[in-house]
Order: structure tokens, then sequence, then C-alpha cells
DNA sequence: AAAAGCCCCTGGATGC
DNA sequence: TGCATCCAGGGGCTTT
């Protein structure tokens, strides 16, 4: 479910709300993607101090050491005075003084990890070769088509891989393949700088109106508020398999690229 | 080094 | 109604 723009509501929901709460207890239920790290009492008595994003990860900074948060494909938080009874798929809960925090997550493809710090071996495995962030300053069109060349695999494929520019997943690369007219399939590498340019634009343009929408929810992401996101009622090509493409009316192709869908105008991106 | 495939897991939709 | 099959916002790991 979650790609940057979910992932980002879901820490503009609580991050203010969380900051500065003291953790009196923590419960985990079935497993996740990885084991938490340490001992789950040994949080209690720790402070949040904020909440941070990387990628698609969310950083919860303690008073001592952290906690990566990962929504998976299936997972998303909540975070409040007084949540309902926890069900089946609540994995994890941090009980706090400004509120509990919960991760629900079906598929459990999700995590949650506690490390020391930022340098600490387990912390830079999973946010050691993240790529740039899109929306940040670091984004820059020259390192972005510099990455783009050295990469020989479909330019879909490669904007997945995270290992570029991070946080854009299968909806939004879609979207902005599309907003800058290029064919999904074509090899990354064979990109010329100025449509390098076009989509650097477009990936940084999709995603800010994504946060602005509150996120695309297709089944069931909310933010820690309870709260649908509406981005999906804009997707120009996402979703959209035979219906008529939004600019010029042919109708959107959907094509497999390493076992995820892919969804394209053939008329607006021909190459 | 890069690319391609394979999994992890549950639930909803579709088809017979 | 019942059961099989396919598909889903991700990404680390293993194999080519």
């Amino acid at each position: 479910m979650p790609e940057l723009p979910e992932v980002e509501v879901t820490r503009l929901s609580f991050a203010d709300r969380i900051a500065g709460a003291r953790i009196s207890s923590a419960v985990l239920g079935k497993a996740l993607r990885w084991p938490l790290g340490l001992p789950v009492q040994q949080l209690s008595g720790r402070t949040v101090r904020g909440v941070r994003r990387r990628g698609k990860y969310l950083l919860l900074d303690l008073d001592e050491g952290l906690l990566l948060l990962h929504l998976g494909m299936s997972g998303s938080l909540s975070f409040g005075r007084q949540l309902p009874p926890r069900g089946v798929h609540d994995h994890f809960e941090l009980v706090t003084t400004h509120g509990t925090l919960r991760l629900h997550d079906p598929r459990r493809f999700g995590a949650v990890v506690f490390v020391p710090d930022e340098a600490s071996s387990q912390a830079r495995k999973l946010l050691g070769r993240l790529g740039m962030e899109p929306l940040s300053d670091d984004f820059d069109v020259a390192a972005f088509h510099a990455g783009l060349k050295a990469r020989r695999a479909a330019i879909k494929q490669v904007l997945l891989a995270g290992d570029v520019v991070v946080g854009v997943g299968n909806i939004y690369a879609s979207e902005a393949l599309f907003l800058a007219g290029i064919r999904p399939t074509l090899s990354a590498a064979r990109l010329s700088r100025p449509r390098a340019a076009k989509l650097h634009a477009a990936i940084r343009d999709v995603l800010a109106r994504a946060v602005e929408k509150g996120g695309s929810t297709l089944r069931d992401f909310s933010n820690a508020q309870g709260e649908n996101g509406y981005f999906q009622l804009d997707a120009m090509v996402y979703g959209r398999e035979g219906q008529p493409c939004r600019v010029c009316g042919t109708p959107i192709k959907a094509i497999r690229q390493g076992q995820r869908s892919t969804f394209y105008c053939p008329a607006c991106q021909k190459n």
C-alpha cells in the first residue's frame, strides 16, 4: 500500500502528537518481517523525541536508540488515546503518555526494528542503499540523470528499485512516467538529459500532489488519524486498463514488469 | 556490478 | 455454496 506519499501523510498525522511522549509499555503480536532487535519490554521508559521519514521508512527517534518502521504492502498506523480493542492483525503497539501507536498489517511484510543509532550495522543494512529523497534538495537533475545512465533495465523497474531515487512505488512510477511521456519499458540508460529532467519534475510533482491529497486509498489505507486519501481519483493511468486516456482517449494498456503491473498510454508514451 | 526471480503472508475478487 | 486461482501501495536475498 504505502509509497512515499502514504508514509509521509502517516508521519504528518501523528508526529506532533507523539513527540515528547514517554513509552509506558510495548506489545508485539505475530512476527513481522524481522525481529524487533531487543526484548520488547525494554522500550518501556524511553521517550519518543520525534518522527522522521527516509524513503518508505519511518524513523521514531527515542531518547536512546530509534525504531525503524516499515509499512510493507498492507501496513497502516493509528495513533490515539482511545483505540478500539486490538485485532488479530495488530502486530505492534506502543502505549505512551500521549496515546497508543498501533501497527495494523494483515500481510506482515512490514517491520519494526530497534537500532541503537543510524550508523549501526542493522540500520545501514536497511537504509544504506537508499537513493535520493525526491522531495528534498539533494534530488538534482544531474545526479538523477547520471544514476539512470548507469542502468540498462527498464526505467519503471529502476524507479521501483529505490537505489537511484526512493519512495516511488508501483502507483507513482506509472503516474510519473505518464506525466513525463516516457514508455515504462524504455531502458533507463537511454533517457536523454531533457527527458530525465522531465521525469525528475514529474516525480516531484506527482508525489507532492499525492501528499496534498492525503495519499491514495486503494483498498484500506488511512493515516494515523483514520483519514483516507483521495489521490487515486486523480490517477491518469494506474488501475485504468482499457479505459480511455484522460489526455488523448486511447485505451490504457497494462503489462507485467518484474511481477508487478504497469499501466501506460501507448499514444502519450511512445518511447 | 547489475538484472532477474523468488519469496515472505493474508484476504478479496473472479471463475468454474 | 465451495474450491481453486490470481492479484495486491514492498523489498531483501539468492541466483544468473
